[in-house]
DNA sequence: CAGTGGTCTAGACCACACT
DNA sequence: GTGTGGTCTAGACCACTGC
């Protein structure tokens, strides 16, 4: 846009823009540009309830609109956004503020970089990001030389959400959820060596149509089946880690003596805009492995 | 350098700053400035031991330089770096290419950014980060409201490395170390309760002349007293955390049943270029605590 | 070859902090 | 006011990918 007069940033061309970014504010529909007031921006127009309502650098304003496309799923996890150049022109922004969203996104592992070939939706599916979520690694070897866990499902049945469950999912006690319990079993001496043990809560009107089949016929990372079937992403989790003892049906799913110390783990994992869509309590026997965490 | 020809790229310019990275190669003290060949080099130049081995961008070239002035303590912890402009002056790059540099420095937590004021080198020693390392939370509240920790040094000694301990901290079995154990207490229902019983392992020869007095004398973070005194920056820190279940002794020092499950949480803190300084082995009572991770 | 992201530069203006 | 980091732009060239 505003070709010519290109060495010079003139205060018209500056204001030019300045003005677009003011009042071209979130045009509904097929052509996204909510550009708000950079910052030291005319008081008048802060009052207004402007839809977008942060007063923050363009590159920050760019980054929340290519989330809400993320959100909204016009890109598919897996799927290649469009050129930075394309969203540059899209947004009315230049190439380099258009990079500098997407680095953020980047390093939220929002989205992923390819060099020559574009910028990706990130996934679960991913080989090298399968085991993103699991902190508990081998004490010999690694993840890659274990080999993948042996998953046997426990039960899985769909119930009201009681008040502790619903206050960590963001529902309303008695809202329908789906419980899992599943085991988890590593290779070892020729054999599988039950390690985790897990009840999992997933909302039950996002995950309508999860059955135990599903659940147990899926080969594969279980938050990659989330994005294919339920169009679900988990973006960022939390854990709280303690020590516990195992109660006896505990410690018998596990094939271990009851009087064995147990991490208890639990784990609340949240979608886009910081959505609780998981709340899992996992039991790990750290017999063979240990949970691995870097500090920066 | 190289005025005039401002708006073009020409080819000769071009080819004058490629050489400069090319032949200029870390001139030994005054002058530090060893570009060496971005990328697309003459394979021959290659092969030369040319003390910066790598092919890397520019800006991480810079960033390598600055960190050998980080390490070197050319600045301090705490103090301002130079700035922008005089760093790119002083490394004959553009200030975008110190910018992009610093940045990935800043987000390694080794430098921090202040608007208007400068870039500092991070420090332990700042309130909003003294627990940057340590992950036990309170499970109400948060650890502004709990207050500082009561912290008790049981022993300090000197002695020989094992053969265990020693491979850790990358020493040869049979070198100094000093050895340190202590007890956190934090407050609850007017006392204080004993939480984290750690012990502590550091090299004898960076550590020479730590003592008991100096460490139960101290206020303030341990970590911040390490670069006051020694000028040891604990940079990154790795964990494996494991359910264990106390000695009689390790009981009765935090005051707990013994049968009472509790975290091993060994911790390995590296300063610059991976150099391991500290082994810490910590019990956490998670009666009123726990671990808190948070996963990207 | 064209198209993508990656690097580097140069220059303008803004927000913030100190003096 | 001066100087700092923060934002934004524009344009050049590079490296990688796939046609």
């Amino acid at each position: 846009m505003i070709p010519g007069d290109s060495s010079k940033d003139s205060a018209e061309a500056r204001a030019d823009r300045t003005s677009i970014r003011a009042f071209q504010i979130s045009l509904p529909h097929s052509f996204p540009m909510a550009h708000v007031f950079p910052a030291s921006a005319d008081p008048a127009s802060t009052g207004q309830g402007a839809g977008t309502p942060a007063f923050s650098p363009l590159y920050q304003q760019i980054k929340g609109l290519i989330l809400q496309s993320l959100e909204a799923g016009e890109w598919k996890p897996g799927e290649a956004i469009p050129s930075e150049m394309d969203l540059a022109a899209r947004y009315r922004v230049s190439q380099g503020t258009v990079r500098k969203a997407i680095d953020e996104l980047a390093a939220d592992n929002l989205l992923i970089r390819r060099q020559g070939k574009g910028t990706f939706v990130a996934t679960h599916a991913e080989q090298h990001v399968r085991y993103r979520f699991l902190k508990l690694m081998p004490d010999q070897g690694s993840t890659d030389t274990e080999g993948p866990a042996q998953r046997h499902i426990i039960d899985c049945k769909r119930l009201r959400a009681n008040a502790d469950v619903a206050r960590l999912l963001g529902l309303r006690t008695g809202d329908a959820v789906l419980q899992v319990r599943r085991v988890l079993s590593f290779a070892a001496n020729g054999g599988f060596v039950p390690t985790i043990l897990e009840d999992l809560w997933l909302p039950g009107v996002p995950f309508k149509g999860l059955t135990a089949e599903r659940l147990s016929d899926d080969r594969g990372p279980m938050y990659a089946m989330f994005e294919a079937e339920f169009g679900i992403r988990m973006v960022r989790a939390e854990e709280k880690i303690r020590a516990v003892m195992p109660d006896a049906e505990q410690a018998k799913l596990l094939e271990l003596p009851p009087a064995t110390p147990l991490l208890s783990v639990e784990r609340i994992a949240y979608t886009y805009n910081d959505v609780a869509m998981e709340l899992r309590r996992g039991l790990y026997s750290t017999a063979t492995h240990h949970y691995r965490n870097e500090l920066n």
